[in-house]
DNA sequence: TGCATATACACCATCATGCATATACAGTCA
DNA sequence: TGACTGTATATGCATGATGGTGTATATGCA
């Protein structure tokens, strides 16, 4: 498996994991109560996690302690750098071009049904 | 087919139509040269992004012209806040707390192999 | 030996894609 | 006006690939 950063996202119980690490490091079997789901797939979620460069992981005894890290998060907020100017106020070169084109398509439908 | 703003992002043809559309609005047909693939294959992953609140339709005699809509990217960047204190200097309350929390675990490995 | 975690395996559901076809609209010609 | 044609877009179907999950088992550590 080869997980990006958006397909890592995409799974609801990995990012039950990551709002799980959000309030701290965490070993295994809490993130299991917390998120609801087998403990082999836990692991395997902290494998894609660790992989995509999510979390990192800290021995400790028997237990392997798991915390977040920024990276991906960072990579995502980049991402979404290129379409803040669609919502963002302040009409900079690129936001204001945007706006532009949003003024202009007002009007809505559904797809063709 | 019910996607959430993370499955429907986590596809790389949908985002680079998303990326193609952030240039301005364009017709389907386009988007098949911008994307390379199949005529239905674009009008399918419009009607996800559509049904995703990703973009808005407005048509144009036999033409559809396809442009962004902001509101899924704001939701993307309010899930994203609760963890920006993982990189920001900034050390509010929670971003003390998770600084904290970093800075004791800066020992990483590989996961068990 | 016992606990914590990772992995192998099988199963089932989902989904991206292409092909073929349907639908919608525009223009032309009578 | 109405029929026909061509263009643009959407949808039904089949297929192949991927991925999430549980069970059982292996590995690592005390």
């Amino acid at each position: 498996m080869q997980f990006d950063m958006f397909q890592t996202l995409a799974d609801p119980t990995r990012r039950r994991v990551l709002d799980a690490l959000s309030h701290g490091e965490r070993q295994v079997n809490d993130l299991v109560d917390d998120v609801g789901i087998h403990q082999s797939g836990v692991s395997r979620h902290l494998r894609i996690l660790h992989e995509a460069g999510f979390v990192v992981v800290r021995p400790d005894g028997q237990r392997r302690l798991y915390s977040l890290k920024p990276d991906p998060f960072r990579e995502l907020d980049d991402w979404l750098a290129k379409y803040r100017g669609l919502w963002e106020a302040r009409l900079d070169r690129f936001g204001a071009a945007l706006a532009t084109r949003q003024a202009q398509n007002e009007t809505d439908e559904e797809p063709a049904v």
